[in-house]
DNA sequence: AATGAATGAGGATTCATTCAT
DNA sequence: CATGAATGAATCCTCATTCAT
């Protein structure tokens, strides 16, 4: 019980941030809106890359945008491991902190609008759900990736990943 | 940061569970091992309904086995939803408590026997790779769907997405 | 700012009472808690005061009575001065720690169903404002020397006020 | 403990007034300092109005003169109730503030030179008891009544009241 | 063995005061 | 002079843990 954001009290999150408590205070009503507005940058960053990599693939085949998406998910948990960790491991999504999954929610309608402009080359009917699984899917293996195995994120050994979920994703998609 | 297991002091819990403090430090030296001990417990109910599945299923072809296989972990998800969700969101996994993760390493290691015995089947060679794919997308629809979408696990609700799990780690293993 | 009960902080008030903060929040669930706690065992003690003396005078002439009422508030307000001090000065009588007055509440009602009693020997007609004029008077009195002047509250000088006080009342209240 | 000037911090005060507490501490160099400034402004006004009831009373004697000094306390007490209120209930007693009582000393006084010069007039000898009597006790029926009865004190309601206090203290004063 | 009162370190938050601009 | 960001001591309160009964 005593790590990540629980082993940061707000006078050590002061400290280490080089600024006083009064000073965190002045910014900040409460240590919630203090990690809440971590989480929320650190979010937008996140969906920066997205949204970067959706637009970048609009016009791409399913069958190549993919991997471009794939790629961009890898880039995203690989910007600021540590952070992403504490951030996914120890904020609580009920309460009041539950306002983070908009993120997840966003990502899912850009990917959603993209998977609808090339429903003929997919397989799928329902669109909504083949979004929510391919999000999901990609999201964990990214994630679990860099949480256990941050080996594979950097490096050639990078490959491999983000061949099986390209891999993956398209043996979903596409009609076989 | 004021739910889940941060918000049951041992005070709390043991007020809950009709003992006295005094008992519970009778039989774990501390709240971290009170922690683990229920999240054992827990892990050791979902290892069962895995460990039976693959079982059962040792000796049936992937295009069927596969389709079991996501049934039980559906199932091992909607075991006390409630506690897999605190577990899930507020268990630390840095630190002492990190411990949890060999029941990941144990489902791991048997879905990957399943995969070596049935390896003609398979389009795939990295078959440690493959089970690392396999188990966690089918981890992460099934934990989403628990954590976001209660609905979808019970009912006739439930087909859809079984039925999308089946279809996206088929389409992986087996050769197009 | 800094004095009486704002000067007593609860880790003050605790270490002072000989027990841990912790052993005093399991008794009282917050400082407003507390503090209304020990003033209303107080004016307890005060009330109980008063009460007797009313009693004691119930079947006595105004005349002769409120001497003995006189005696009683000087009484009342030299028991544990130092904590009637601080409750008076320190506690608001604006927000949650108002329910106090129902103290002087009480006393103006006991005192006026004494004058109901008596009313033939009074001058007076509204009896209500009449105890409001006595009940504030004599309290003034006796709680303006226990404050500035407390050796008039003890030996000998004690009788120029309570001499002074029962002159005033029965001036007021008897028949010229 | 949270009301009044307790929760008057000085930076809610400064932007009140429409000043930095910069500027504030320009002009007092700490809280206290600033309280004090304000409740001696205070005092200044209500030690005018009573001094000028004093000047014009002084030639007239007690019998009419009393009604005229207590029409001054209910004036000088409704003057800015709520200001009053406040520094009655929070400025301390006791430590560096205390040094508000010279106001009560100065109106001893005053009252107490009225009463030598009309020493033929009464019945008391103890000239500065019998002021500190008449005093106190028309400073605490007004005082009460502003704080708890603001109702008596504007209209026709304000009568009732101050008839009781004349009579009171004439009744006290005059020789029977 | 069971109890639960007692402990006190630690955490979030406020606010009087300073000082560089 | 005026400003207001920065400071950090002090406050109220929680909770894991101990220990006398």
């Amino acid at each position: 019980m005593r790590d990540g954001f629980d082993r940061a009290s707000t006078n050590r999150i002061a400290a280490q941030a080089g600024v006083s408590i009064g000073s965190l205070y002045q910014y900040f009503p409460s240590k919630e809106a203090l990690v809440m507005a971590v989480a929320e940058r650190h979010n937008r960053d996140l969906m920066n890359i997205v949204r970067r990599a959706l637009a970048e693939v609009a016009a791409a085949p399913v069958r190549t945008g993919v991997r471009t998406l794939v790629a961009a998910a890898i880039t995203a948990h690989a910007h600021d491991p540590a952070l992403h960790r504490v951030l996914s491991e120890q904020t609580p999504r009920t309460g009041p902190l539950a306002g983070l999954e908009p993120f997840n929610r966003e990502a899912h309608a850009l990917l959603r609008a993209y998977l609808e402009d090339h429903r003929d080359e997919l397989r799928a009917t329902d669109l909504d759900l083949a979004a929510f699984v391919c999000m999901t899917s990609i999201e964990a293996l990214t994630h679990t990736a860099v949480l256990y195995r941050p080996d594979v994120l950097e490096g050639p050994a990078r490959e491999p990943l983000a061949d099986e979920a390209t891999q993956l994703v398209l043996g979903y998609l596409l009609p076989s």
